[in-house]
DNA sequence: CCTGGATTTTAGATCGATCTAACGGCGTTA
DNA sequence: TAACGCCGTTAGATCGATCTAAAATCCAGG
């Protein structure tokens, strides 16, 4: 009898006194399956049974066990989300979105950093895959092929692009790029600015190019010159030092489209260094809009992407695809929006 | 024969062509055991052996199934981080410093937001569980009491506090928010200023506690005021926008020193409004030195909190409580530095 | 040639859930 | 009365790895 205490003790020390289905069903009086249909709220079990199965389960603190689970299952409740860059606070702002939805449908998230190279997005991949994850929401790092299709379709496993694309194969949830640009142009080209640059920085990805292709082609569209794109550096610190590159080719531009916000925020210093004072001798709009814009005096207009929102779609469309792999690839192009604020003036004297 | 085929392709059809380590096992013509050693990179086998799966898992393109490992092997190589807030910058930068740590040795992190409230908090802690999480990094939301404590140890799971803190029974990873606070006051108090107000904000915690002690402690040290503290908005263009709550108690402050960089940029817009001038009118510390506050003109001077390394340090401690249960409760106090920029300057005039 | 010890390899049980196919009880119908 | 369908429940196989304990192999020394 005591060695048998003991033998007990040992084992549940062993085990983390771990509870089980079957403690679970022992202690209810019914089987293991009857119990496993229960937590999984199965109509097949009768109400008198399931509540005496829910008490079970409260009395002994069980916990699920997903991992068994999947092991049978096939699903682990798990997403994976590969994103270039965890500190940069768009992205930040994209995975509370997705984790609203994903969370609300009772998965987890997997966040993994990709540092915006294919070869540790690769890596990262793998071990998204090794995890069992459902269905994997993926912003391609630069450089990323479209062989990126064939890859996921060779895992059968769900994947879809968000805020940047690499083929039509996969599902995308991104925003309108080109026409938020194109709004950006026309705002200014209907203040009277006909000499327009527009200030990029970062890797190139099918979002910097829709940029660039919204710039020129609205820049075209009004008889203006459309090569006017000028490269920044990376750290707001040093655009704001650099901020003189906006003036280095050819004609004085008397407004200045960003990027992002960031850009606007480091060129919007190095103008007030230069003593240049935006709305009056310059005009500058940014792109996001993320929370800084309302907070810079004078506050900054600037194209509203959502991400947010896009977040939120993108999770949508995966567990939409999860549900059913055979659906033809979808995209969502989140609309665009001018937030108009005080950045910007009409052009006076010339 | 062609029975025979198509009975073996439905199988495959309904298991997804998955590759198992028994057919590694197979294709390599060993054991099921001795493959397992082998992508366990165990020594105990022989280096010919090795070579031959590590070429048959290549060539049948074999993944790792960390679902099963985990059911017989007690560890998932999962780690569960939650926040009260992804969208924060300031959450985003310490979730990258996690991921750093976490990703190099080889775990992956599993995200999860407790909206900062305690049911919420109780929710996903339950849903990490159930995922069989190696371990948890927690921001204890607003609220939560230090009966935490017992439920870690009662879960048997490790659990490190990061930023905010409940009980001293558990790890944890912060900055030094009294020092950092002091600082603040005492360069303050050196530049010659007297009357000081502390704007703060947002949900109360030990973060909170901490900094407002060290404020009242610093201004009694130097025989000043220690009860001009002031709740703003939460929201940057409400501080703004209330701006005037800074003079609204007793003397109006010559210096203002912000709970984070967000009230700081929310009140310098607000100043701004109002035709104030920072670093002449009025001087202004951040807390948090985040990217923005060298995008300010004039620059922020803020308290570094370097939340990047918080998170990586959270990241080692759980690490080691993993390795080493057992361990005494242990705490990374992160020190804090005064970043002296433009934002303050000495007090000429009264 | 046999023995002992070290090194490699293996069969079989096991983790905790899910799934399949079947079972008993009950009312209905032929 | 036998056959049938329906409902709630269940035993036993199964998922893909790890672990344990023992077996196979090899080599040196007596």
């Amino acid at each position: 009898m005591a060695i048998l205490w003991c033998e007990e003790m040992s084992r549940q020390d062993q085990k983390r006194n771990k509870v089980t289905l079957l403690d679970v069903a022992k202690h209810a009086d019914v089987s293991r399956a009857t119990a496993s249909l229960v937590v999984r709220k199965s109509p097949l079990v009768g109400t008198e049974t399931r509540q005496r199965v829910e008490a079970a389960m409260r009395e002994l603190g069980y916990v699920y066990n997903m991992g068994a689970a999947r092991l049978r299952a096939e699903r682990s409740h798990t997403i994976g989300v590969v994103v270039p860059n965890l500190t940069n606070p768009f992205f930040a702002e994209l995975l509370g979105g997705m984790e609203a939805s994903v969370g609300a449908a009772g998965l987890v998230m997997i966040i993994a950093n990709s540092g915006d190279g294919p070869s540790r997005q690769a890596a990262v991949l793998q071990r998204l895959r090794e995890h069992g994850v459902d269905g994997i929401i993926l912003c391609p790092a630069a450089g990323t092929t479209d062989e990126l299709a064939s890859q996921a379709s060779g895992w059968k496993l769900p994947l879809v692009q968000a805020l940047r694309h690499v083929t039509d194969e996969l599902d995308y949830a991104g925003a309108d790029y080109v026409a938020g640009m194109e709004e950006a142009v026309d705002y200014l080209v209907s203040l009277g600015h006909r000499t327009i640059c527009f200030a990029v920085h970062g890797p190139i990805h099918s979002a910097y190019r829709e940029r660039v292709q919204g710039f020129r082609d609205a820049m075209k569209r009004s008889g203006l010159q459309p090569e006017l794109v000028i490269r920044v550096p990376d750290r707001v610190d040093q655009i704001a030092q650099e901020a003189d590159a906006v003036f280095a080719q050819g004609k004085a531009p008397t407004a200045v489209i960003c990027f992002n916000d960031l850009v606007a925020h480091g060129l919007a210093a190095g103008f007030y260094d230069r003593g240049l004072k935006i709305g009056r001798d310059i005009s500058l709009i940014g792109f996001d809009d993320v929370a800084d814009a309302e907070a810079m005096r004078p506050r900054l207009t600037s194209v509203s992407t959502a991400p947010n929102e896009i977040g939120r779609r993108a999770a949508a469309l995966l567990l939409d695809r999860i549900a059913r792999p055979a659906l033809p690839p979808r995209r969502w192009i989140n609309p665009t929006r001018l937030h108009i604020r005080d950045s910007c003036s009409p052009l006076s004297s010339s």
